[in-house]
DNA sequence: ATTATTGGGTAGTTGGACTATCCAATAATG
DNA sequence: CATTATTGGATAGTCCAACTACCCAATAAT
């Protein structure tokens, strides 16, 4: 297919297909002429890969990156899935001064290896401090709620991991991560509202148990 | 304190509490004189939460939002938790038909109601939707994993949120949707890192069980 | 032969989130 | 009380990311 059955198949504007090309986001379609060149499903995958992960809120370097780490995996396959990981968001700026006492605790506490390396860990310090910041806590009851179901969650997550070929695994290790998230967390607020519900029916607080939310 | 002190104690540039202040994000200080105003401890907590959820990468209209209905709770206290969580992100632009069918299957799956104007339906919707465009499914069994743990994890946030007013209750309820999520995510991403590690290990994949991951 | 489309490039737009500057009124200080 | 600093309030400017529009000469399609 051409560059504009491309665009038109994929739904992404012309003007901004051109411009991911520009970006390098996508890859060059196979030229047949000076001003002709012919694109193929892989493309429609990788438009699609790269608006998936735009619409999670990644920013356009950040999918360079990780389409960066699908294509051209050269590292050990742990080390390229660490790598993606890393390019994922939240963005931590600074390194700190390499130790993250927050997450070290929670770390230590589940009996997990606290690695100040891993990009995750400085996610989580700041998170924490985030949540201190605000005046809220986490206690070790929570630590160990969350602990327990997130490993459960987690062990799923890598059971169901395509293992075919390493490209597949890569990048199904990529998008699972960025794009169950969302899932986990709207998922998380549906149960918030249905057990709330639950809740506030029994203590009489609302006259009607069924409350409607506004968009 | 006045405005210089309030800066400076929370960390935000001046120019920036100023432009939260005519933004709205910010209530006026205690004006004593037509060029000075008192701050209090209640603007720096409001100053910790807006920076809190402007980090998460909420944009200031919707964090006006969030504010607005910490401050005037008017509505029943489950309505007015439904709008907070709404005022989350995602962001959902289309309301779209008014059916949300991927949604629809999850939570029937899970026994809970399908209530198309909760706004975590149409997030959940756009979450399945951007994995189907990657070709990635959401099976049945990861349903029922993913349902039960997080269900768990939901009640225990409920079990630990403050009831000691209606305005403590919403202001926790907020706070903590928005910034427990990055937490579960870190923590989820970590999970993945240290199942990991054992099954590569396991694996003879990699000469070395322990492998570090690049910043 | 004429019209449409292409790849390639440059420049302009939009929106969000600040940041800088100015000003007259008032506080603080010696 | 004279001088210096700071304040609230407002306007305008900056910066960045992510597009979007336009132009062009070379080819395809009809």
């Amino acid at each position: 297919m051409r560059i504009s059955e491309l665009a038109a198949r994929t739904g992404v504007p012309l003007a901004t297909v051109k411009f991911y090309l520009r970006e390098g986001l996508l890859m060059p379609g196979n030229a047949t002429s000076a001003t002709q060149a012919v694109y193929s499903d892989e493309h429609v995958r990788r438009l699609g890969l790269v608006r998936a992960l735009a619409v999670q809120g990644l920013p356009l370097h950040k999918i360079k990156a990780v389409v960066g780490l699908v294509d051209d995996p050269r590292d050990d396959l742990f080390a390229v899935l660490g790598n993606a990981i890393a390019a994922l968001p939240p963005y931590v700026d600074p390194p700190g001064d390499g130790d993250y006492p927050r997450a070290r605790r929670i770390l230590e506490r589940l009996g997990q290896v606290y690695e100040p390396d891993f990009a995750a860990v400085a996610q989580l310090e700041q998170a924490l401090a985030a949540l201190e910041a605000a005046g809220l806590e986490m206690s070790d009851r929570r630590i160990d709620v969350y602990g327990r179901h997130i490993r459960d969650i987690a062990a799923l997550d890598l059971e169901l991991l395509p293992t075919a070929s390493r490209r597949a695994t890569v990048e199904a290790a990529v998008l699972g991560t960025a794009l169950y998230e969302p899932v986990l967390t709207a998922m998380r607020r549906l149960a918030h509202q249905h057990l709330a519900a639950r809740l506030f029916a029994g203590d009489g607080d609302t006259s009607d148990p069924i409350v409607q939310e506004p968009q």
